[in-house]
Order: C-alpha cells, then sequence, then structure tokens
DNA sequence: CGTCTAATTGAAGCATCTCAACATGCGTGG
DNA sequence: CCACGCATGTTGAGATGCTTCAATTAGACG
C-alpha cells in the first residue's frame, strides 16, 4: 500500500467530508495491489463481472460504449482519486467499458475488503456513496449538453470541468492545466466528429477564451469560457475549500 | 402509510434484491406522508436543500434542467416505484429540477427515518444505494443515444426502455403501453425538435415498428424496435423474473 | 531525416432545426 | 348537444450546424 494510492483515496474523501482519525486509519490501511497501464488499454469491459474496484493513482481512463458500426461515445473521464467502476460493488454486471486514455497507475481493492470497510464505518460507506452520486450529477450535466448545448457551449463546458476538477486535485497552475486528450477523443466525448472539434477549438481561440498548446491548455477568459459553455460548478457538488480562490 | 405506498416502494426493492421478513418489515412500516400533484408541478427544484425524498406512487415525473433560452432537457423519466431523489439523502443541494409529466400521486418520507432504517438494516441500505447506482445506468445510456444515434435510434430507444420499465411493475397488457408524454416532452428528453420527433413518430410507424394511439402505444415488432434502438436491456440491471415473459 | 500520429483546412452533403400553416381531438359553457 | 377554444399532432419549405471525405501540415520520436 505505497503513499500515493493512500494519498489519492485519502484526498478524494477529505474532499467530500471530514474523517475521523480512526476513518482515516480504516482507509488508510487499506490493501491495494497498484497496476499500471499502457494508454488506450481496458481495464474492465462491457459484460465482464469485476471483483475488485480501482482508484484511479496517475493518468487518465475514461468510460465508454461502443456503438453499432464501431465508433465509440465516452461516457466520463476520470482523473486521480477517481473510483470509476465503484458501482461494480452493487451492480455485478458491467454495462459499459472502462478504459485508460494516458499512461496510468491504478490501485486495485477487492470487493469484500470495501465492503467490510462500510460495514465497519458506516460514515464512510455514505462517503463512497456520495461519490458515486457526483458521478451521476456529472451524467446530467453532460445529458444536458449533449442534448440541449451547441458544439461551442459543450466544448466549453468540458474544459470548465476539467479544469475545476484538475484544480481540486492540484494538478493545475494559475489558468494552466494539461490536456493529453487528442481532438479525436474530446469528440468521441461530446458526440462531435473530429473535424468539427478542431473548428470549435478554432472558435475558442479566436473568441480569446483559451490558448492551446501541445499538451497543455491556458485559460485567457475563465469568466467568459464558463459563460460560453453555461458552466455552473455547483454539479460537482465539491466542499467551498476545494473550489480554490478564483 | 397507505398499501399503496408500501406496495410501489416494497415492489421496488423486490425488483433489486430478496428481502428478509426483518427487512419487509421495517421498510413496510415507514410513515410516509402521501401527497398529490397536477400535471407540470414542480415536486423540487434546482438549488433547493430537501429534507425528503419521495416515492413515485402513481403517475409520471422527470428530471430537469432549464437551458439559457428557456428550453429544457428532460434527464430521466420516472415511473411507480421510482425514488427520483433519493440522491438528496447526500447531496445536499440539487442541481436540477423534479416535476411532474402528469397527475402524479407521491409519497414522502424525511431523511432521518430512511438514514435510520438503513443504518439498522444495511443491507436495505446497500439496495438504496444499487437503486442509484441504476439511475446512473440510465443516465449512461441516454448519454450514448445523445451523442452517439440517430433521431430514429433514440426514439426507438427511449419506447423500449419505457416498455421494460412499465412492464416490470406491470402497467403493460400485451405489447400495449400507456404512452401519456407529449411528442414536444418527448422532444425534451431526445434532445430534438418537437417536429422531428413527430416526424421521426412517423418513420417508425412506417416501418411497422409500433402503432400510436391517443396516450397509449402498440409495439408491432419487438424485436425490429430493439433492433432499431440498439436496446439491450442489461443496463437496466433488472432481475431476470422481473424481465418477464419474452 | 523518415515515419507516425495528431492537428488543420476545404468542399459537398445531409440530418435536423426553425418558421409557418393547418388538422384533429377534447373539454367546457351556452 | 353543439360551438367554440385550446392543446396536441401533422405537414411543407427553406435554413444551418455538423458530418464526411479528402488532402495537407505540424510535431514527436527513434
Amino acid at each position: 500500500m505505497p503513499p500515493a494510492s493512500q494519498h489519492a483515496l485519502f484526498r478524494k474523501l477529505s474532499s467530500i467530508f471530514d474523517l475521523t482519525s480512526a476513518e482515516r486509519e480504516a482507509v488508510t490501511s487499506l490493501p491495494f495491489h497498484v497496476r499500471e497501464y499502457g494508454p488506450r488499454q481496458d481495464i474492465s469491459r462491457d459484460h465482464d463481472r469485476p471483483t475488485q474496484c480501482c482508484v484511479i493513482l496517475e493518468g487518465m481512463a475514461c468510460r465508454y460504449k461502443i456503438i453499432r458500426g464501431g465508433g465509440r461515445q465516452i461516457l466520463s473521464l476520470h482523473i486521480a482519486g477517481d473510483i470509476p467502476d465503484l458501482h461494480s460493488l452493487h451492480l455485478d454486471v458491467m454495462d459499459h467499458n472502462l478504459g485508460t486514455l494516458s499512461h496510468a497507475t491504478v490501485g486495485l481493492v477487492h470487493h469484500d475488503l470495501l465492503r467490510n470497510l462500510m460495514r465497519a464505518h458506516p460514515r464512510l460507506g455514505d462517503a463512497f456513496w456520495r461519490t458515486t452520486l457526483i458521478d451521476a450529477a456529472v451524467f446530467r450535466e453532460w445529458i444536458t449538453g449533449l442534448g440541449a448545448r451547441s458544439a461551442f457551449a459543450r466544448l466549453a463546458h468540458l474544459l470548465c470541468e476539467l479544469f475545476v476538477r484538475q484544480r481540486a486535485i492540484g494538478q493545475t497552475a494559475g489558468f494552466d492545466m494539461p490536456l493529453t486528450l487528442t481532438q479525436g477523443e474530446i469528440g468521441e466525448a461530446l458526440g462531435l466528429s473530429l473535424v468539427h472539434v478542431n473548428r470549435t477549438f478554432k472558435a475558442l481561440r479566436a473568441a480569446h477564451l483559451i490558448e492551446t498548446h501541445r499538451s497543455s491548455l491556458t485559460i485567457r477568459d475563465w469568466p467568459g469560457l464558463q459563460f460560453a459553455g453555461e458552466f455552473d460548478p455547483a454539479y460537482l457538488h465539491l466542499r467551498q475549500q476545494t473550489l480554490g480562490p478564483q
């Protein structure tokens, strides 16, 4: 149980509520099995019956579904601290795939151990439940974007969400954030073609809202970008302090 | 605590796992406050901080968000047995609205009572958690439809979902099901204009997949409709027997 | 440097939207 | 029981946001 793994999970839960020292101890002593994945590898697949959950420790992963015709729809993006298959604790069969986007390190924990932890510490159980509820809140926001917003607003919104979530785990510097997703992957998430994502990036740049670099992005006009994306971070249900300055 | 309310909630939980007699007793003795709503009334609103949860006993409700410009995006549809604001137990602030579509009867239960129930019966707690996870699974499927499927497939999929869910609670007769949603409301759910929903209905009829009546719909070709909508009921995570014959 | 992946741009096509008109059905009051 | 009014459903025609196909450029890495 390496320090990095404790750190990511502990930070995640702390970003949600205050742990007592007993709870902290219990989480910290959870035995993880650490595993490395290359980019574009599946962690678990549609129809699988997982027996463990994974905490992302490093890198980026996504949930996705395969569409008839060969394409895929990305359902959510996951960064360090996320537990993207926590639902498998109570939903036996996977109804989607979970895979990496970049190189990633994950910590694997057996379902039984998590169940025991939650029985012994009901408040921790509630905190884990809460993380799955926040997941659902993010899904709702994505539905809204896909159903009712233009490509311009959708992309702006996605960038806002990534910025706030990455800032909450200390991965941003000022208004710079890492962005290793390809435009094709962003298209798979936003339900847009690669070509149109490219044109939409161009439009966001032309509106002086962002600057793009190789594998990072700078927000030039944060209020403007939020407005363009109709972004209100409330749906992320972060504690006030994790929203950070600005 | 009228029999109808017990019935809907009990059936819901039974459709998810086997209750012991003690658990059954505990659920059955939950004190509900029954309330009636007219069509198109809000049960709770964005930014509210609910102190109770509602079980739909009769009628239809939906979650929705208001979009800049006045439109709205419907996020999910809810029928008898659903607890569409169960998330408020752990997410203080509503990030969307919850309103009725038709006339509806709901049973209200205070958060505290639910929390006590779950502390006393952890397996019931898991069952409630599971219902919110199934909600999230439905969101994922909607994201897939909105992001990657044509209007034709989206509408077919929605009808399949409504059919299976209504059949699971005994609201269908053969291949007939009630359908009180207006085409405008369906458009708000599918991210389509009212006009295009109308044309898509016409196309589904022309393909001999469905027949439409005033406030009900008959599925003429169930395998065909499922194929058209790329519908696989696995994401609803129903127990096998509630999937019923066929 | 050559090779590979990702980003960029142009041009034509199409799914879906908007605007507008009209039809149908149902409830209500006279 | 009929007549009106309102909500819902239906259809036509033109506009547009996004897609697809195709080609080119730029960057990263051995």
